[in-house]
DNA sequence: GGGACGGTTCGGCGCGGGCCGAAGTGTTCC
DNA sequence: GGAACACTTCGGCCCGCGCCGAACCGTCCC
């Protein structure tokens, strides 16, 4: 009889407006920090950190710690699908947009900000386009040559480390961070090249930048 | 952004012990009274009592008043299937037996005794006979012949009233109470006519049953 | 090294709600 | 009418937990 126990705890964790809030924000499928969903569900810090921690115990969230900062995301698609099953029983009435399951993992995949330097699919097709210029070996560190191109590009060496590889959440490759990969992000977004899409992390390559990626030999 | 606050809210619902065992017991598709409820979580009447007050609020469960007994059931197999979706997730290691959303409406229609006498299917063929062989009219009231028949069936009245319309719940037709089918279902069951299956209040039309039932000209 | 910042831990506050027993209502049976 | 019984309502207890601010840790930038 102790499995409805089960039942009675997950539906705890969903039970609570705030750690529903955070679900709810992470259904789009991409990656949030702590400070993004405390922000979001009008909560403290202090606040959103203990929810999280508690969402992944049971297995709802997985968690992706990268430097200071904590990712945390849906813990797969069956996930999204319990809680559209939840929200469809709850309210057919109140629903602002269908929440479909094929969005998160198509979400998941699409180009964005890590950070300060691009990430997902994106982020992928850059840094292959840098190992294969030379600019980096396939361990992301910048070779001699690379730093000229890099200098060419208007990158001017700081105290940051120039360059980090940073695990892709969705590609489960690492991409280019550091300094180098932040400058790269700030000059494509500053071109038009990069342009962000909504109100989160999400970007997309525009046609200025295919053609400039592509006179560059990035692609 | 207020969807994901519905979905807390039917989280809340089955987020409690008490309110889980009850749902977990009611996934058999049948109709339990309170005090059984109450008995099945180990929690006092006035607890359980103010629990289904908000499990039907809530839209989650259904009641039905009959007499002094609350008879309460699942609102729908829609319910059973959102149980069953956070059970497989809650825990896929610790379920005993596999929930199916088909025998929750099949169960409903089986038949079973209603207090003291038959209900479903079974009460609903019984009534018919009755009606046709004249011991009750289509209103469920006996009939002179009809005392006659009942007093050779081994009926002897009493103070109880001798007959009462009661709502199938699952047929949404009057079937017979009173004392006459208290005394008719009690018969049955000590001929061994209608035998009790499972550990509830379900049960089933024996061989026996069919033939003396055949006999008798009610089918 | 110093400053900024994201995140975590801890103590404490206050509300919500699960529980019970006692008293009350309505129904059934004799 | 009286007794038994299913259920409900109410008052009160107490635990759980959501929340915050303050202090602290680790990372990053310069």
């Amino acid at each position: 009889m102790g499995f409805m126990e089960g039942l009675a705890q997950v539906a705890g964790l969903l039970a609570d407006r705030t750690r529903a809030a955070f679900c709810g924000a992470l259904l789009d499928g991409r990656a949030w920090t702590a400070r993004e969903l405390a922000v979001h569900a009008g909560v403290a810090a202090s606040t959103a950190s203990e929810h999280l921690t508690r969402l992944i115990e049971g297995g709802l969230l997985v968690e992706h710690r990268q430097g200071r900062h904590r990712y945390v995301a849906l813990a797969g698609p069956h996930v999204a699908e319990l809680l559209e099953s939840m929200a469809a029983f709850a309210g057919p009435d109140a629903r602002p947009r269908s929440l479909r399951a094929a969005s998160a993992s198509e979400a998941m995949a699409r180009g964005r900000t890590c950070y300060d330097h691009l990430a997902g699919q994106l982020g992928i097709a850059l840094r292959s386009g840098l190992v294969g210029l030379g600019v980096v070996t396939a361990e992301l560190a910048v070779t001699e040559p690379g730093m000229v191109w890099l200098k060419e590009f208007g990158f001017e060496p700081s105290q940051r480390q120039v360059s980090r590889a940073c695990l892709d959440w969705t590609e489960r490759v690492p991409h280019l961070a550091g300094a180098a990969g932040a400058h790269l992000c700030r000059v494509f977004l500053e071109r038009g090249w990069v342009r962000r899409i909504g109100s989160g992390r999400a970007v997309v390559l525009a046609p200025a930048g295919e053609q400039g990626w592509r006179e560059l030999g990035i692609v």
